[in-house]
DNA sequence: ATGAAAGCGCTAACAG
DNA sequence: CTGTTAGCGCTTTCAT
């Protein structure tokens, strides 16, 4: 309970404060029974130095924010899981936001709330415009956006590419022989090109048109929100509006979670009248029942990628590059949902190439 | 961007540091003209206060760790979430520290190695023995702990009464006329009496024995760690070591899940052959294919008292009160996977009440 | 190899 | 009502 301050330690051992500020530091030029002497006494009196003294002479702090909607949704609690565990190899510790994905939560983020406190900012994004991050009063720290990419190159980015991969989902269903294949998530309101939900529609249309197949708005159902319980509220409104749709491909498996519960209420068999698949890999879909099919990205790469983007712009040695847009890999996972209880042996049917993080990782 | 100092500030407004400082932390003495012109030039230069430095001069944070042993466990990232939103409304940030349920790594974070950069810590241990906590490098922050708890009062505790929960939940089975009922995720190697897993396996004896059904070792899976894959394989290990339980109560609802996959890999019908019931009620479970009957503690009401209770303790105005412990409130949730399609309706069949946090200590 | 002193940006006395 | 000053505990020149 007792604050032991290096002035204390040094009045103690009979040396200067510098001198047990060295020993704390592991600086070379301390002579050996120096050294000991002090950290005998460091030992002793269990010092343990002030961060907030060593943050605000060093300007910076080692600590990174995570801003992100919502950790109730899975896939955000697993990438976190793995934002922490790749800070943690740069010695550098996280702090969540959770934005709730409102604009002003978001902003009031961006607009370095938390100053000097952080050093760094990972953020996924949901209702901010480029101009937000360029607005006098934006961040004066280092950025990186995850999934939606918005201001052209503005900073660093980390994303799957979201057309491909709902190619891939789409194309799986089409190989499947699936002709009338819906879409779980369209989001309408959102205008915005970079837009996850708008990304992962074109990936659809762009499989169904190479595949010969019409694009059926009839057989697109918005979300309000990336979530379980409208998942299966849009699959039961598609049902109920008297579409016959023989797979559904959802934006996340999230959605796909609740449209699974849905058709097992209405007592439809998955995959045998309908085929189901996400994207997203979180582990619940990997025992929901049937098994969900699902596009894996590689969310400890993105993590890491992330993190190590930010830490070198932390390093003030390293020269500062331009902003950096970095795709992450991802591979389709074809499980029961698509393939039936046959199949349930795991089968990676694709991968995309990731761009490899930059150079150099921290001790 | 560009530092700016309150000096900065002072000097283009033509006044003191001071008299910045006031404004800006609205002060009551600064006459109105005053506190306009210097708000001007505060929004002009776009000042934003260095937080690093405030709490050098404040010695306190504003940031309190949560340690937990895993964000990839729906329970504990859900738990985080609350555990934020609760925090942010006593205007305090949470950091997150993943302690893989590792001894050492609890240790670490209750030696106080973010020392000065937290104001206070909750923790959700695993390994953690009670002289870890009194030992002389132990933390001299306030200590709020989850779930598990040690060293008869030492530090605030807050937890559901883990034998009440699970004793409901094995009463459940009972009252549903199921006579071999196992449990999943016993945990026989940790001795120690206050472990979630030794508290469970209490509740289940003690309701089996008022029921006058036999404790029958043979019905007891165990687990090394509470997640879907180890649900899974203990219910695999102990169908294949032919017990034939008519029921199952997991410790958790992620072992439940597990286990609901396998029975489902098994063709074994739940809850016709088999019910199956967990603890934790995580989202996950009230869209699982059958939905997952639970007993559900009061997450949001655990991570408000918690914070409320770390919060209490920061604050230097509140005397410093005994060690406190409560009990938060849960409810039976009874679902599909053991009263079946038919009552597919959510029955909340009992409650029990939560100690607010007075004063006063429970046992 | 070690010590003395300055100062990171802020707020809390204490003056005026 | 506003200005001056003294640190919070640490690292870092600059001396020695």
């Amino acid at each position: 309970m007792v604050r032991v301050r290096l002035q204390d330690v040094a009045a103690r051992a009979g040396v200067s404060v510098k001198t047990v500020s060295n020993v704390v530091n592991g600086y070379r030029h301390v002579a050996p029974d120096t050294r000991a002497r002090v950290q005998l006494v460091l030992d002793e009196m269990g010092y343990r130095p002030n961060l907030a003294a060593r943050n605000l002479r060093a300007g910076r702090t080692g600590v990174i924010a995570l801003a992100l909607p919502d950790l109730d949704n899975p896939y955000f609690a697993e990438l976190t899981g793995s934002v922490v565990r790749a800070a943690e190899k740069h010695g550098l510790t996280v702090l969540v936001d959770q934005t709730e994905g409102l604009r002003d939560r978001e902003l009031e983020v961006v607009e370095g709330f938390r100053n000097h406190l952080i050093d760094g900012l990972v953020m996924s994004p949901m209702a901010l415009r480029a101009k937000d991050l360029t607005g006098r009063a934006a961040v004066d720290i280092p950025v990186v956006l995850l999934g939606e990419k918005f201001g052209a190159g503005a900073v660093d980015h980390v994303a799957i590419d979201n057309v491909a991969a709902a190619e891939a989902a789409t194309a799986h269903l089409v190989a499947l022989g699936r002709t009338r294949i819906a879409v779980v998530g369209d989001q309408p309101g959102s205008r915005r090109r970079s837009g996850v939900a708008h990304l992962r529609r074109q990936g659809w249309e762009r499989a169904l048109t190479a595949a010969g197949l019409d694009v059926d708005e009839r057989l697109v159902a918005p979300v309000p929100a990336f979530d379980r319980q409208h998942g299966a509220a849009a699959v039961a409104a598609l049902l109920d509006d008297g579409a016959r749709p023989d797979a559904l491909f959802c934006f996340n498996d999230t959605l796909a979670i609740g449209a699974l519960r849905l058709l097992a209420d209405r007592g439809i068999d998955v995959p045998g009248d309908v085929a189901v698949i996400g994207i997203d890999d979180v582990a619940e879909g990997r025992f929901a029942v049937p098994t969900l099919s699902t596009v894996a990205p590689d969310k400890a790469g993105i993590a890491r990628t992330a993190v190590a983007m930010l830490a070198e712009r932390l390093d003030p040695a390293s020269e500062q590059r331009p902003p950096r847009d970095v795709r992450a890999g991802f591979e389709l996972v074809a499980r029961e949902s698509t393939l039936g209880r046959s199949a349930s042996a795991v089968s990676a049917v694709r991968a995309a190439a990731a761009v490899p993080p930059p150079r150099g990782t921290a001790r």
